[in-house]
DNA sequence: GCCATATAGTTGTTTATGCAACTACTTAAA
DNA sequence: TTTAAGTAGTTGCATAAACAACTATATGGC
């Protein structure tokens, strides 16, 4: 029961995201530097609108695993920037679908561009094949604690 | 230069520490279930405190990679608790020390079972040598971004 | 139709983060 | 020894997260 796959000084750096947070910031200050206003967390709404306009709140929690509350804000934030707009359901006045504006719509391409310069320089010098087993592990985590 | 090593429907997992807030989140419901009243940020303090009494704020900060504002309103936390206490160096009266206190000092078994418990669960079914390899790409990538 | 239950979203509170600007103290150079 | 530069820590402000409690709407059994 006991047997620990690490070592004891090493079980911090796995619970928090240090890599994770690294990579966030080095994407916020690239957006700063570009003149782009949003933060990386309004960012990672707009990447799942961009997929496909008009989800709900709902989903954009499942898809951005945050909570209910968090996403009412960042939707909040993100209409007061005019990025996009909150529209009622025709047969279901529960559900707020939210809709990109053109301003966000605009932004798509200039942040991924960002992006996968990003993640470009915190993969170098990880092999494609390191980077497949680390996302399955990760993703393996993710779903051990899930249940 | 634009070659990258991921797919773009993936982009986001790899921003976003899914697996390490997830882990954080299982961490803090045992601490919550146990009564421990402390928040995980406040326990990654204590962590590095008890490898060793009487650290400097900036070594905290170092330690747990995080800004000098955050350590000091953490600090100023974990003070209201009375889990430690910040006391000026003798030489250099621009430094605190921080020691812990009694309290603190009985919470690390109980908190260290519990993260070893969460790591456990979390690592289930990922053998040693995956977990040794993650460590060390994820450890890369946040050297990539150090410089 | 009426009520219990479930679902979608909002609000309040506490804690934490990031950045910039600040104070206090130290050190080293003129 | 006075001053300039650096270091340690604090404060103000904006944004975000987690949790609980709340409102509003929908649905299914009676």
């Amino acid at each position: 029961m006991a047997v620990t796959h690490f070592k004891k000084g090493e079980l911090y750096s796995f619970i928090t995201g240090k890599a994770s947070t690294a990579i966030a910031r080095r994407l916020q200050k690239k957006f700063n530097e570009a003149g782009i206003t949003i933060t990386i967390e309004q960012w990672s709404v707009l990447y799942h609108l961009w997929k496909g306009d008009g989800a709900s709140q709902q989903e954009l929690c499942n898809a951005t695993f945050r909570d209910k509350p968090s996403i009412t804000r960042l939707v909040d934030n993100l209409e007061k920037l005019d990025l996009v707009k909150r529209v009622a359901h025709d047969k279901d006045r529960r559900i707020n679908k939210i809709f990109l504006t053109k301003a966000a719509q605009a932004l798509e391409e200039q942040t991924m561009v960002l992006a996968e310069e990003t993640l470009n320089e915190a993969l170098a010098g990880v092999s494609q094949q390191e980077v497949e087993m680390c996302k399955e592990v990760l993703q393996r985590v993710y779903d051990n604690l899930s249940g």
